[in-house]
DNA sequence: TTCAAAATATGACATTTGTCATATTTTCAA
DNA sequence: TTGAAAATATGACAAATGTCATATTTTGAA
C-alpha cells in the first residue's frame, strides 16, 4: 500500500493540520505524531480502508477528497459521508474498536498521513482538548447523518438530488471560474449519494440542466443557478 | 418543568449508572455529579427538550423509554433514535455547543435525571476514559445512524417495518411472557420511525398479522414469528 | 356510562420511482 | 487512431408507495 516515493512532510508545518482536530495540541505531541506517522498519496478510484478490516489507526487528509460508502445488500454501494482537506477518517471505527464498517476510496488524487492508534489514545488520555476535538467532530457527523435520515425519508428524489449537488458545492467549493463543482463524480455515484437508481439521477440531472439549474463541462458539473436549486431542494430561510 | 414531589435519588447507589458512561467515574467524581444533578419524572407524551433550545446540561435515562426525533419540511415527524435505562440523551447538541438539533419524548413513563454542562465538562477535563466512553458513545451513535441511511435509501417499505420491529424488540425487549413487545408505539410513530406514511405502515402491520409473523394485544404488539420477520427484514446471518 | 375525538383500518387512485431494454456518447488502452 | 468497454441517455413499462376519502374501532374525559 505504501510507496517509497511518497513524501514524508512535516506535521509541525503542515498546513492541513490547522484545519483539523490536531489544530490545538502541544508542539512535543506534534512531535511525536510527526514521528510516528506515515504518509502516502491515493489516485482517484484508488481505497483507503475496506468495510470488515480492523483498523489500526486513523487518516489524516492532506489534500484531495474521498467518499466514505457502505454496500447495501444488492450490492449497491451507499455513500454515506465525504471528508476532504483537514478531515479525519478512519476513526470511528478505531476509537470504536470495532471493524470498519464502511470502506474509503480516494474520488480525486488525494494525499493522506496514518496515525497509529496507540499514538492516538495517548494523546486522548493526555489532553483533555484533543478529546473535546475528537468529540466535536464525531457531534457534527452524527447530526449530519441524522439530517440525512430526515431528508431520505421524507424528501423526495427531486429535491434531495438538488440538495446533494449544493451540498457538493459548499463540500469541496467551486473552480476559480465560480460555477464549475470542483468534485467530479459519475452519474452512478451521484445517484448513491442522492439514493436513487442511476437512471432516476440520470433524468434529474437533465432536468435540471433544461432547466437551466446546472450546465455540463465534460463530466463536470457547473452550477448556474443557485436560488433555483434552493427552491427546487425546498430550502428557504 | 421540575416538580418538588420528584424523588432526587443517590448517584452512587444508582441502578442505571452502571449500566452508563458514568460507570467507570471515580468516586469523588459521583458525589460532585450527585450534588449537582437534578431528578425529574415524565409522563408518557411529555417532552424532555425541543429541537432549536440550548443545552445546559445533559439527560441520564434512569428507568422508562425515550425517543428522539426531528421534524421535516411538511411538519411530518422522524424518529431518529431512541433511549432507554443507562442511555444519555441530550449530549450530542451541548457537548458540540449548539442548539438541539433534534427533540426528546418520553414514550412511556421515565425518570431522568439533569447533569450540567459544566460537570460534564470538567468531567471531561479530567477523566480521560469518561471521554473514551463518551466518544464510544457517539461512534455506536453514529454507526447506528449511518446503518439507518443505507437501509431508508435502499431497503423497500417492508423489508424496512420489519426490521424497525425486530429492533425495537432488542431495544426495549419483550415482557415476561416473552412474544409482547415492551415498548407501545401508535402507528403513527411506528411510521415515522421506518420512514412511511401511516397508511402503509398499518397496512404492512396488518399484512404481517395475516401472515402470523406477529399479534395484537390492544395496542401492544406480539412477536409470533421472528424468523420470518428476519426473513421478510432481508437479513441472513 | 356516554359521547366526541383520536386512532386504526381499508379502498380507490395518482404519483413517484425503479427496472429493463436499447441507443448514443465518451473514455481509454492497445 | 481505433475499437471495445464504460458511461450517459432515453423510452416504455411495472412496481412500490403516497394521498385522499371514508369507515370502523378504541380511548379517555365529562
Amino acid at each position: 500500500m505504501s510507496k517509497k516515493e511518497d513524501i514524508q512532510p512535516d506535521c509541525e508545518h503542515c498546513h492541513s493540520r490547522y484545519k483539523s482536530i490536531f489544530c490545538q495540541i502541544a508542539p512535543d505531541e506534534v512531535k511525536i505524531i510527526n514521528e510516528n506517522k506515515w504518509c502516502q498519496s491515493l489516485e482517484k478510484g484508488q481505497q483507503l480502508f475496506a468495510e470488515g478490516a480492523y483498523p489500526h489507526g486513523l487518516f489524516c487528509v492532506n489534500t484531495g477528497k474521498i467518499k466514505i460508502h457502505q454496500m447495501g445488500d444488492e450490492g449497491r454501494e451507499q455513500i454515506v459521508r465525504f471528508a476532504k482537506e483537514g478531515d479525519v477518517v478512519g476513526y470511528r471505527a478505531m476509537l470504536a474498536g470495532e471493524k470498519y464498517s464502511s470502506s474509503a476510496t480516494a474520488i480525486d488524487t488525494t494525499s493522506i498521513c496514518f496515525i497509529p492508534k496507540n499514538v492516538i489514545f495517548s494523546l486522548i488520555e493526555k489532553d483533555a482538548n484533543f478529546s473535546i476535538q475528537l468529540i466535536k467532530l464525531l457531534s457534527s457527523n452524527l447530526k449530519h447523518a441524522e439530517e440525512s435520515i430526515l431528508h431520505l425519508a421524507q424528501k423526495p428524489v427531486r429535491e434531495r438530488m438538488a440538495e446533494s449537488l449544493l451540498f457538493l458545492k459548499e463540500m469541496y467549493g467551486l473552480e476559480p471560474d465560480g460555477i464549475t463543482m470542483s468534485v467530479s463524480l459519475s452519474r452512478e455515484e451521484i445517484a448513491t449519494l442522492v439514493g436513487t437508481a442511476t437512471e432516476t439521477a440520470i433524468r434529474l440531472l437533465s432536468e435540471f440542466k433544461s432547466k437551466k439549474l446546472l450546465s455540463f463541462e465534460g463530466r463536470k458539473i457547473q452550477i448556474i443557478d443557485v436560488p433555483g436549486l434552493l427552491k427546487v431542494a425546498n430550502i428557504h430561510d
